[in-house]
Parts: C-alpha cells; structure tokens; sequence
RNA sequence: CGGGGUGUAGCUUAGCUUGGUAGAGCGCCUGGUUUGGGACCAGGAGGUCGUAGGUUCAAAUCCUAUCGCCCCGACCA
C-alpha cells in the first residue's frame, strides 16, 4: 500500500542509465551471468527477439535473401587477410588455443599442453573472413552471382564495458553477406538493405530513424562505405541500431573471391555486409519505456494481449476462468500484422493488483481483466500500456473482439508519434560554435541530467575536426543523412567551407 | 592496462575503527484470512562472512597474498 507512484525507480528524468538497469530486471528481460560481460536472455526478452527475428526474415526473404549457417570459429590467419579489419577487431577478440583439458593436479583443469593447435582459432567478432573464404570456392563465373545469403548467429567481440543488450562480450544478430557481379549492384544491395531496416524500425519497433551513412572515421573497418540507421532514445543519446556496408572489392581480393566476367577476364566480386543485433532490444527499451517499465510495440511484443481472471470466490472461479478461455480463444482466432495474436491467461493464483503491475512492468500492451461483475454486465475492463495505468475503457467482449487489431495499430502509432515527437523536438539546426558547445554541455556539472539531442551542423569534412570534437564534447558524427541537402555553410567547428549538414550527437 | 572502491543467505545490507557464539529487511516455504490496482497475520528454512595462508586462547573483524565485481579513465564497427 505504500508503494511509490511509479513501478521503477529512478524515475528518467532522475538517472537514465539506472532506469534503464531497473526496467531490464522489472520486467524479467535478461540478467547478468557469471560470465563476465555475457547476459542471460530470459524467455519474455527472448520472445521479443524472436518476435523481431520473424519480422526481419520475411523481410529478408521477401528481398531474394535465404538463409545460411558458418562456423563459430575462425582460423587467425583469416581475420589477417584485411589490414583494416584486423586493426578493427584484432584488440576485442576471444582466442582458442587448446582442444583438450587436463587434470592440474590440484582437482581443478587445465589446457593439455599437449593439445595446443598448430594455429589458434578466434571466435567469430563478425564473419566477413570465413564467408568471404567460403564464397571464393562457390564463385567460379559471373553466372554464380550474386549471392545473397544471411546468418542468424552469435558473435563475440571482448567490450571492456558491458551493459545488457547494448553492449554485450556476446551477442545474437543476424549478418547478411552478399556478393555481386558490378560495384553498382553491390550498392544497391546496401542501400535495399538499409530500407529494409528503416522499414522495419518504422512498422515493427515504432522507431523513427535517420538514415545515411557514416563519416569516414566511424566506418566499418574494411568498408568502402557504411550506411547506418540512428534512433533517439529517451536521454536524447543516438544509437546506432542497423549498418550496411558496401565493402568494395577489399574483402574480395583479400578472400580470392573470383569470377570470370561477361567479357571473359578475371574479376574480383562486390560483396556487401549488414546487420542488426539484440541491442534492437535495449533500444525499444530506451525509446519507449517510462516510469513503470517497458513498453512494448505490438509486433514484437511476445504476448500481445494478458487475460487478468479476477476471481476471488470459488464459486464465481470456474466461470470467470470459463469466459477468459473464451475470450482468449476468439482473440487468438484474430490476426494483427500478418500474425495470429499472441494471449496470455494469467491463472496464476496471485493478487489481482500484483499480476496487472508485472504486466504492465514487462510492457504487455493490452490488458484485459474479467470478473464476476463483468460476467453479469457482459463487459470487459480493458486498459492499454500507452495510455496511463489507471484509464480502463469497458467493451463488450463482441466489441474489443472486433476492434482488437485496430487497437493494436493505434497503440503501434501513438508509441511511433511520441518517439517522432521527441526525436524532432531534440533535433536543432546549429550555426555557431558557441551554440554547439552550449548544446551538448550539461547546465549542472555535479550531477548527470539529460541534455543536448540531435545536432545538425556544418562539418568540414576533416578527420580533424571530427576528433576534436569528440575529445572535447565526446560528440560524434552519427551519419551524412541521405535527406541533407546541398547548401553552403560554414563549419560549426573550424568556420572553414562546408558543403552539408551532419548529424551530430552523443551516442551509446 | 592505470586510478579508486568493494566482496557477509537468492537480493539489499548491519556488524569491522576497539577480535569474544552472525543480525535485519525483501524474497522463498507452510497454514489461515485475502485477491476489481503492488495484501495481512502466525510459523519456518536458508550463511564454513570471496579464496588461501598468517597473528591470537579466540578472526567477518588485524596482517599478507590471490581472485571476482563496481566506478572513473583508456578501448568500443
């Protein structure tokens, strides 16, 4: 009874990152493990990974894309073939070395000597070396391309400062590989591929995203050029949430991969590579939580709809848990998005108060409570996750049936409305350095709060300028937005001759 | 890897300065009353105090070593 006004503390506004950490255990997404930096996906976190998993391979499908697996391991000698992928990747990387485990005399283990490999395998940080391996055997002919393949897979890059779902030693993604036959078509392909992810951001997380592509300073390493889409999240920070990279012939010549052209001379193939990983996760936390936890897109939220049985009589029991069955029943014959929905009956034998305060911490977002009066009246109490926890609307149950998808979407557009709201209310055009400074600098330097947003500003276009900036302001360039027009301007930075704007911002 | 901090029950922690049988809250289990917005009462289980050594009649407490974790840097497609 003497519980706060709201389900998480802090509140926002009082520490993000806290907040954050809060909302991830709240609502039983995911928890530290014993391994350093790795996480444990809990089964409502992972429903809605599986849920984005669905929603990005129809998509992939739909683009001519199939699906494929490579090894977990790679030989170190591949992960050497491109000197800027190995200046990327080589300080993050988990190295096996041993095959075999010994006693050491002690009651523990340890790595036979004896077994040491001639040549150490790396966990795979990304698979562009091993595929690109892989494909310079299946390309012979131009007849062989393009090959459009993706991976669902976990990768290991060794972070020094791990936060759950955002910056994890292992993470699950998906990473599609593709190999063309002109410079023209591989660029195609990354942008196609870039859509698809704006797209999905849009219709399935409610995410507004810019997109462009990225500085040359902030590029994959190895790319010729990498496309990005960057979402505002809450605390105003930008978060990189997909990349696709036109990769040029550099992995090609550094893999073999070949082909005999239409002019019959030997070529090296376009590859591209793009991906989107379980910190899509931590973004729609980010981007969309409040006070009281998460708060879920309908397409990706592992259950769409809780039936909250109110039945505290034995004798009224058996007919409330009747008419929920029911209902669930009839809602799962509805579809939302192209999918049947997703229910849950939650018959656990709880406090009433208790169960609503879960669902609504884990961001369900639609609940619906039946009760004996309800069963007498014919009607429903039907609350929505966007809408304050205490708002009920009271339908028949013929009537929510029939409006139920509608009423998905609609909870899909105000969530998409809101983050568009901030977005553009946080997004400024700057002209001077002062203004710019002033921008991303907190008005209170003992506590952290939440300032600054998305810039857009003239840039020199010097590597520079761009380090200056963020060594002073740890403000980086998040993308050359494809939108930005042409027009002259002077550097917010340096005042030299500018051509466009980019978007700048503080970023996780 | 540099600087600082910290390890006591599933979680949050008191006790450590000044050595003397390990305490609380939450959570968990049982029974009862409850359940329409985060319940209450009664009872119960759970700890070799991170690990190893040392000092001492006696160590959670003092000393040494070691490991883990946290924060600030560095690093981070």
């Amino acid at each position: 009874m003497s519980q706060p006004q709201n389900a998480i503390s802090p509140r926002r506004d009082e520490d993000f990152p806290e907040w954050y950490q809060q909302v991830v255990k709240a609502a039983d997404l995911a928890e530290n493990s014993d391994v350093r930096g790795c996480m444990v996906i809990k089964p409502w976190g992972y429903g809605i990974w599986e849920a984005m998993q669905r929603g990005l391979d129809g998509l992939f499908k739909a683009t001519g894309h199939k699906n494929a697996y490579f090894p977990l391991f790679i030989p170190l000698s591949y992960m050497a073939k491109e000197a800027e992928h190995v200046e990327g990747f080589a300080k993050e990387c988990a190295v096996v070395t041993h095959h075999r485990l010994k006693s050491d005399g002690k009651g523990g283990l340890m790595p036979d000597p004896e077994s040491q490999l001639t040549e150490p395998l790396i966990v795979r940080p990304t698979s562009e070396t091993i595929i690109g391996a892989t494909y310079a055997k299946w390309v012979q002919s131009y007849r062989d391309l393009p090959i459009l393949i993706n991976q669902w897979a976990n990768v290991v890059r060794w972070e020094m400062r791990p936060r759950v779902f955002l910056r994890t030693a292992e993470f699950l993604w998906q990473e599609g590989h593709t190999a063309h036959e002109t410079s023209a078509e591989a660029i195609g392909e990354t942008e196609q591929m870039l859509g698809v992810y704006a797209k999905f951001a849009r219709e399935w997380l409610a995410l507004p995203v810019f997109t462009g592509e990225k500085s040359a300073g902030e590029r994959f390493p190895g790319a010729v050029n990498t496309l990005c889409i960057e979402a505002m999240v809450q605390d105003r920070k930008a978060i990189q949430a997909g990349t696709s990279h036109f990769l040029g012939q550099n992995f090609a010549k550094a893999s073999g991969i070949q082909f005999v052209s239409r002019e019959n001379k030997q070529e090296h193939a376009w590859t591209t590579s793009w991906g989107v990983s379980t910190r899509l996760i931590g973004t729609v936390i980010m981007a969309h939580g409040d006070d009281d936890g998460v708060i879920l897109p309908p397409r990706v939220a592992p259950s769409q709809i809780v039936i909250v049985p109110v039945a505290p009589k034995p004798d009224t029991r058996d007919a409330v848990f009747a008419a929920c069955e029911a209902l669930a029943a009839k809602l799962r014959a509805q579809s939302y998005g192209g999918e049947a929905i997703r229910v849950e009956l939650d018959k656990r034998d709880l406090g009433g108060g208790q169960k609503s305060w879960e669902w609504i911490k884990r961001g369900v977002p639609v609940r619906v409570e039946i009760g004996p009066r309800d069963l007498e009246k014919g009607t429903l109490a039907v609350a929505r996750r966007d809408r304050g926890h205490k708002e009920k609307s009271f339908p028949t149950s013929e009537e929510f049936i029939a409006g139920i998808a509608a009423t998905l979407q609609e909870i899909h557009d105000a969530l998409l409305a809101r983050a568009t709201a901030l977005r553009d209310a946080h997004t400024v055009k700057l002209e001077t350095k002062e203004d710019f400074i002033a921008f991303f600098t907190p008005k209170n330097k003992d506590k952290a709060e939440i300032h600054g947003g998305f810039a857009l500003a003239h840039w020199d276009e010097s590597a520079e300028t761009e380090a200056e900036i963020k060594e002073a302001l740890k403000v980086t360039i998040r993308c050359i937005p494809f939108d930005s027009p042409v027009e002259d301007g002077q550097c917010v930075w340096s005042g030299r001759p500018s051509r466009r704007r980019v978007l700048f911002a503080k970023s996780y």
